[in-house]
DNA sequence: CATAAACGAAACTGGGCGTATCGTTTCCAT
DNA sequence: ATGGAAACGATACGCCCAGTTTCGTTTATG
């Protein structure tokens, strides 16, 4: 989907649309994946326009109203295509939500640099983040892909490839460079500490017991910090 | 369904059902509310056995294919009653599923002990309710639940009450007693503090990222631990 | 010009939620 | 003992929606 993002960006109205093979798997593949992505194509080329309407329709729609209240022929009115044409693109009706939020999920991009401590590094990962994902009803749509994920593998592991493990790399690095720094321990174990950092978050988000604003982020993230350099004078095992 | 559940211990099989007052929300109500718990009604009795037979047919079903896959004619069958009869004591699919999943969730009541450390406590009170939530697919379930959730408020506030909040208010009391003791600090954050217990293992319970076992449960424990007592030089504002 | 592939409109299939109908059963009131 | 009320069961029903199919049209290439 980025490739794709990045194409529409310059191609104009209705270029013909090739999937390249390393396309999403969400998008039904259209040529054979070792087919050269610019092989001229017999017959009618697939609609960029139809695509990019379909992903907008999609997110306006899911995030306005929720997986669930969203139908498939509310999403082709609102994109102005047939039905069939959605399911020429799409499998299913989650492959697309899945495609659809992360194309507004991944405007946000997680800042990777190297602000020189391990609280500013996750500060400036997090922060956006956070207010992106509280700034519209994200955690409704998620629970709801959550949800879907949980009957289908091969989706779970599509939802993990594109929400959960990118930002998991960046939050990753940072504690590495953390431990080189000696501002961590070197011992530290780093996935737990990924969940102690995204857990309270998606905690909120999901559950809705609490507000996801600027300043639970800020004190989750600092008693997480606590949490992650441990104190002198290790707990018992 | 405690006051329920707690009824059918003792009753023979069908005695006759009568819904108190203050019956689980997700119940049909069958009198009006200031109706005495034991006055005799006209007509046929309602059947406790079908209620029980239906929760259990509900639970088992739930825990072994996941909301989705699990339908109203299923259930009715699994339970021998009819699909007429499910909606006479509940008004949706998702009510049934809450109270279904609700009594096998509470089959195991946090320990709501004082073992003179916060640790104690929280690993008391946090390791059952993870080895049962691990032991069977109720992430899976949980997920499904709280994707239905956010379309319904109604719904949210009733499985924030029956899941969510009874488990917060007794790791609360920990954390009380813990600063009563000195051992966390007085002006801790203690809403912060309970979504970095839970959030850790709910993150990876419903992400499915990661193995909810003993071992992570004690190393996310610590390490919120650490982070709830803080280290000697708060984190800078 | 023939052919291929996408598109659109609309009909279709099948599943499932939730409701309605009607006969039967199980109770209470008289 | 009888009438009446309410639950129950079996089954049909209405409606919605995901996903598919059909067929004519459009847009491309060979």
């Amino acid at each position: 989907m980025g490739e794709l993002a990045a194409e529409t960006a310059t191609a104009p109205a209705d270029t013909p649309a090739v999937v390249p093979a390393d396309a999403p798997a969400t998008v039904r593949a259209i040529v054979p994946a070792d087919t050269p992505a610019d092989a001229p194509q017999r017959g009618r080329p697939r609609s960029h326009r139809a695509h990019q309407a379909i992903l907008a329709a999609a997110s306006e729609l899911l995030l306005n109203r929720g997986l669930s209240a969203v139908s498939m022929d509310t999403v082709a009115e609102r994109a102005g295509v047939s039905k069939a044409t959605i399911y020429r693109w799409w499998p299913t009706k989650e492959s697309l939500a899945l495609d659809a939020l992360f194309s507004e999920w991944n405007a946000v991009q997680p800042a990777v640099r190297d602000t020189g401590s391990l609280r500013g590094d996750l500060v400036s990962l997090i922060r956006p983040w956070a207010r992106l994902v509280s700034s519209r009803p994200y955690g409704a749509v998620i629970a709801q892909l959550i949800a879907a994920a949980q009957a289908d593998p091969a989706f779970a592991t599509e939802y993990r490839r594109r929400f959960v493990e990118p930002r998991r790399e960046s939050a990753r690095a940072a504690l590495q460079r953390a431990a080189e720094r000696g501002e961590i321990p070197a011992d530290t174990r780093i996935e737990v500490a990924l969940d102690l950092i995204y857990g309270p978050i998606y905690h909120r988000l999901l559950h809705g017991h609490g507000t996801v604003n600027d300043r639970f982020v800020k004190e989750a993230i600092d008693m997480a910090l606590n949490g992650i350099r441990g104190r002198s004078g290790a707990a018992p095992a």
